[in-house]
RNA sequence: GGGCGCUUAGCUCAGUUGGUUCAGAGCACUUCCCUUACAAGGAAGGGGUCGGCGGUUCGAGUCCGCCAGCGCCCA
């Protein structure tokens, strides 16, 4: 035991020992309903590391470390998650590269040094920089990981793009294929047209945009005038397939049925009723296109209406006009927006219309929201492409209905965002589109046979054999056939895309747990205990993850989902890169150590956002040098320090009323504390067992410390309630303040603290009357309000105390009479009982300075 | 436009089934104290009509309704 304790250099040393001691490596000798299985996010590694990876990750193993305490063998893995977009953009923008997939691949390549324009590279040079940086990347996220004091085992980790995972992902593809739940389709998608690749509606969110609707006139076939429309789109005016107007709205009701003409373009298309036509927006008749907008695409389908697309995926009009543009004059209006972006072609589009008399009165400026997708910059287009996608109750019924009950199967804490899950799956308007046009991601496992032409037959779908995954059809040739045969008539193409980065993200449970690879270790873990994460994944990582353990395993993934909160900057913003308000979690290490950095982490409840608030960092801080000194104290009684001198051995001696009174405190507090834990509640577990911790050192110590120093019964009654209470209390700040109490502990124990028993009730001695101890503490700090008002040294003596109160708090206090007047100071302690039954009330009378 | 959550001291936040224990904690602020566990500390103190309005109730920070502001998710 230090003379002096510091948290200083405290990380460094048990971080080492626990990893030699193995002190959080998983045990699978032991049974399913032994073990807690943590499913772990896998944090994106993004190469920058900020506070809300030590926030969510801190309240876990906080949970963790409680239910390894409690004796369960946790399992608790660690994963990275480097596949997909993220990844890509970060290796773009480091290296200065792009992948272009026509440059071949260059063996001695090296990443260009200062380029002025982005490198294009081949496929696989771009895939292994990607796998390079990840590589120091991980490594600076787990170096920040063992730093906290998260309790996963080192030994067990994945990464999303590793070998595993492939296989992991590529095999629950190929599951979902030959039952039916993964296909393909050739439908419109949403197409972010920077990345040029579909995304899923997991992905989109609404960003507000200035536009302008702009008044166009079609003429009616009839030669009954014009019908006027309002677009935000007018450039999709090529594309226009129908008008639509609500069936109810009599001012369109006689046309329902007849003809009217393009402007510019000069197609025909119907005029149409579909009840999503809103009759009080705009002139209450829509052109639909193929396609503005996702609105579209419904009445598209609905209405059963031809296509006719003019966005290529790049983004540009593509350079033929549609089929249906037949006439001279349509084509030569096409060729003035061929190739031009959507704002170039809107801009031409309008001169156009105007030019024509089609254009009506002046474009209104207006606000509306635009689809993007999440990590997009541009709006999305909808393009008509073959993908693929996996069923989640988009389009039939009773897979959603399914999906909803699991949502109410599962445990949520907290409960309410259990809503956040039913208002998702209940709004879903299709299929999980899961392919993706990049390449830093887990390749679709499929070829496709080519025909006589060399044309793909993609109802021909070419599958490996599971126990040949992971392949690369990229560079793997299908089962019977040769790689010769690629891309020749008769032969084969592989699947050029790669799954959505979610697609494996949702499988974390069967990657960790060891599906179909592992079957001792997958029924001692799954389905896992608990699953934590934030709330804004709810409708992706979540759901997906759902989706996949319903489909394959006809049972939910794990009981329970934990939902964190965020960390927000004090000005209550989310933290991003782009506002440049991230803190740093290795500075704060640096300054206040990871126990100060935890409490900080702990005190946040489940699913409630909370504010960066440096000074609670301090407040974490100052708690752990108080547990270390409180320690050092109690453990430098006599005869207190033996090594292995347990609790139990001293619990006969506890004798005297107000220290089996603090034993009473002790046990509220140990059931108090161990059932905020059961409910997922590590906030208010710390919350309990910090504010004993206060009361025990400013009141019970203060009380029973002369008495302690002392020789015979008395005095080994007080050292060894203080020797329980203490051990009681690291044990149930362990979660929290590993490495503080992991110190403390080892001044006079064997083994680590994170292996011993979580305190319980029933290894405390017959506890006393918890009054005792409240009534001395009530009237210490009387005394010593006196004095502080008085303005003198807290060791004044007191030459009368005069204390009126009930009598039974008179009761209690007089059982703690020599301890209070030792504490305070006091001469004479005399006592009135109040008649009245009010108090108690204090005169102190200090002695003269 | 819909759903969910939040609004309590200058700041960050607790307040679990409505009742002397519910108006709290910490930070910040003020005063005092180097008392032998702790000065990177300790003791004490001031500070809030619990967002607004209305309702249920013997009693509402707590339950209900409406409104306002903030946040998230969705349309």
């Amino acid at each position: 035991m230090p003379e002096r304790p510091t948290l200083e250099g405290l990380e460094a040393r048990w971080g080492a020992w626990w990893d030699a001691e193995g002190v959080y490596r998983f045990d699978r000798g032991r049974t399913r309903a032994e073990v807690f299985s943590i499913d772990t996010p896998p944090p994106t590694v993004s190469g920058s590391l900020h506070v809300g990876h030590v926030f969510s990750y801190t309240q876990t193993d906080c949970v963790a470390r409680y239910q390894r305490m409690r004796g369960r063998e946790v399992f608790y893995p660690m994963g990275w998650d480097d596949n997909g977009l993220p990844t890509e953009r970060r290796v773009q923008n480091y290296f200065g590269v792009r992948c272009d997939p026509s440059v071949p691949h260059d063996e001695n390549f090296a990443p260009p040094t200062d380029p002025a324009e982005p490198v294009p590279i081949g496929r696989r040079n771009f895939i292994d920089l990607c796998l390079q940086l990840t590589e120091t990347d991980e490594q600076a996220f787990e170096d920040l990981y063992r730093r906290l004091g998260v309790s996963v085992d080192w030994g067990l980790t994945y990464t999303t793009i590793g070998e595993r995972c492939r296989r992991v992902s590529q095999r629950a593809f190929l599951r979902n294929l030959a039952r039916g739940e993964a296909y393909q389709a050739e439908a419109p998608c949403l197409w972010d047209v920077t990345f040029r690749t579909a995304v899923a509606q997991a992905e989109l969110e609404d960003r507000p945009r200035q536009g302008a609707l702009h008044r166009l006139a079609f003429a009616r076939s009839d030669g009954g005038g014009d019908i006027l429309i309002e677009t935000t789109r007018p450039e999709m005016v090529a594309a226009c397939v129908a008008l639509v107007a609500h069936p109810d709205d009599d001012r369109y009701r006689p046309l329902f049925g007849s003809t009217v003409r393009v402007p510019l373009f000069d197609t025909e298309v119907p005029v149409l009723a579909h009840a999503l036509a809103e009759p009080g927006k705009g002139t209450g008749i829509a052109m639909v296109c193929t396609f503005g907008d996702t609105v579209d695409v419904t009445w598209w389908r609905e209405l059963e209406l031809p296509v006719r697309p003019i966005m290529g995926p790049d983004g540009r009009m593509l350079a033929e006009p549609p089929d249906a543009l037949a006439s001279a004059g349509a084509r030569a209006a096409y060729a003035e927006i061929a190739g031009l972006t959507a704002n170039g072609a809107r801009r031409r589009i309008v001169e156009l219309l105007a030019h024509s008399g089609a254009l009506v009165g002046e474009p209104q400026p207006t606000s509306h929201a635009v689809k993007f997708f999440e990590k997009g910059d541009r709006p999305l287009e909808i393009i008509t492409t073959r993908q693929w996608y996996l069923r989640n109750g988009g389009r039939d019924l009773p897979l959603r209905k399914e999906l909803l009950d699991r949502g109410t199967e599962l445990a949520w804490v907290p409960e309410f965002m259990g809503t956040r899950y039913t208002n998702w799956v209940e709004g879903l308007n299709g299929d999980w589109l899961v392919s993706r046009q990049r390449w830093f991601g887990v390749p679709i496992p499929v070829w496709y046979a080519l025909d006589d032409a060399g044309r793909p037959q993609y109802d021909r779908v070419l599958v490996p054999a599971e126990d040949s995954l992971p392949i690369d059809p990229a560079s793997d040739a299908p089962p019977g056939y040769e790689e010769s045969q690629r891309g020749k008539p008769g032969g084969f193409t592989g699947d050029p895309d790669v799954m959505d980065t979610w697609a494996t993200s949702s499988l974390t449970p069967q990657i960790a747990c060891g599906w179909e690879e592992d079957p001792d270790l997958f029924a001692r873990t799954f389905p896992m205990d608990v699953r934590p994460q934030a709330h804004e994944i709810i409708r992706t990582w979540l759901f997906s993850t759902v989706v996949r353990a319903h489909l394959e395993h006809d049972s939910l993934p794990w009981r329970r989902a934990a939902i964190s909160g965020w960390v927000l900057d004090p000005d209550r913003k989310k933290m991003s890169k782009s506002k440049g308000n991230v803190v740093t979690p290795v500075g704060l290490l640096d300054d206040y150590g990871a126990d100060a950095v935890r409490y900080w982490a702990a005190r946040g409840r489940p699913g409630t956002d909370t504010a960066f608030d440096e000074s609670q960092i301090k407040v974490g801080r100052r708690l752990a040098i108080k547990i270390l000194n409180a320690a050092r104290f109690v453990l430098g009684l006599a005869g207190a320090t033996d090594r292995g001198d347990t609790p139990a051995a001293a619990a006969g001696a506890v004798t005297e009323p107000i220290d089996r009174a603090l034993l009473a405190k002790l046990g509220d507090l140990l059931d108090g504390a161990t059932e905020a834990f059961e409910a997922f509640d590590y906030a208010r577990a710390l919350e309990r067992t910090e504010r004993f911790l206060w009361d025990f050192t400013d009141n019970y110590v203060e009380l029973v410390k002369n008495r302690a120093y002392r020789d015979g019964d008395a005095g080994a009654s007080a050292r060894a309630a203080l020797q329980i209470a203490l051990s009681a209390q690291l044990r149930l700040f362990a979660p929290f303040l590993p490495f503080t109490c992991e110190e403390a502990w080892s001044w006079w124990q064997q083994g680590s603290i994170h292996r011993a028993p979580w305190p319980q009730r029933a290894e405390l001695p017959d506890a006393g009357d918890p009054a005792v101890l409240a009534a001395a503490s009530e009237v210490l700090g009387r005394v010593r309000r006196a004095k502080s008002e008085a303005r003198r040294k807290l060791r004044t003596p007191v030459t009368q105390a005069h204390v009126t109160a009930p009598p039974e708090f008179l009761e209690a206090l007089t059982a703690a009479q020599g301890d209070l007047c030792d504490a305070g100071n006091i001469v004479d302690l005399a006592l009135s009982p109040s008649t009245d039954g009010e108090g108690p009330t204090v005169e102190s009378r200090l002695a003269a300075e």
